[in-house]
DNA sequence: AGGCCGATATTCT
DNA sequence: GAATATCGGCCTT
């Protein structure tokens, strides 16, 4: 179980080769899951980080981020991508993890279906590639904001609804830190987290 | 293999 | 009106 309580920046290193879950209910009543070990993250600290959504405070869509933690906070990025992330920090203290990239572990024929046109056809590698298309191959919406990151161990959702979840790491897994991505305010800070020689990271356009 | 461009929600100036 | 935690398509080397 990892501790989601803390900090942003200590939450994201033990987020690497965690694995979280988009678990949806169809008509039939049958569910369908994708599941994506993560392999690139980033630390956004809040009022601290220039960089961060809450840096000027809450406002309606990053509100979530203020709130307890183990709650997801997706917002648009470019007013389309859907970009998830890991509330942390206790209770009215503001920080998150954004989910970059990982690897689709299962459901990867749903993430597929889940692209369009030319998209469709990346290889496996590059179907959680990049916040926004990890987003889309989890079927994240914004509707998902402020949904609850279940973890295997206490309180459990209802079994008919849709369902976020969070498994840790089987064993330790490496870590290097870089720049973070697509930023200009405190760009310096060495706050991206990613699985060293993963095939799976995004690289810099 | 690399550069440019459009799409477009939310927030800030 | 501008900037932004991005991506895919289409263009030129």
């Amino acid at each position: 179980m990892i501790d989601l309580s803390q900090p942003a920046l200590d939450v994201a290193p033990l987020l690497l080769g965690a694995v979280i879950s988009h678990t949806v209910v169809l008509d039939d009543g049958s569910r369908a899951e994708v599941r994506i070990r993560l392999t690139e993250v980033e630390a956004y600290m809040g009022p601290d980080d220039p960089a961060s959504h809450a840096f000027r405070g809450p406002t309606p869509r990053t509100a979530v981020m203020f709130g307890p933690p183990s709650h997801l906070y997706v917002y648009l990025s470019y007013g389309i991508h859907r970009c998830v992330n890991v509330v942390c920090s206790p209770d009215g203290r503001a920080s998150a993890v954004l989910l970059r990239a990982g690897e689709v572990v299962s459901g990867e024929d749903l993430a597929r279906r889940r692209r369009s046109g030319a998209a469709r056809q990346v290889p496996d590698r590059r179907l959680a590639c990049g916040p926004g298309n990890l987003g889309q191959a989890l079927g994240a919406g914004l509707s998902d904001s402020g949904a609850v990151l279940w973890q295997s161990e206490g309180l459990c959702p209802p079994p008919e609804a849709a369902t976020w979840r969070l498994e840790p790491p089987g064993s330790p897994t490496p870590c290097s830190r870089s720049r973070r991505v697509g930023i200009s305010h405190n760009a310096e800070k060495l706050w991206r987290f990613t699985i060293p020689d993963d095939p799976t990271v995004s690289r810099p356009r």
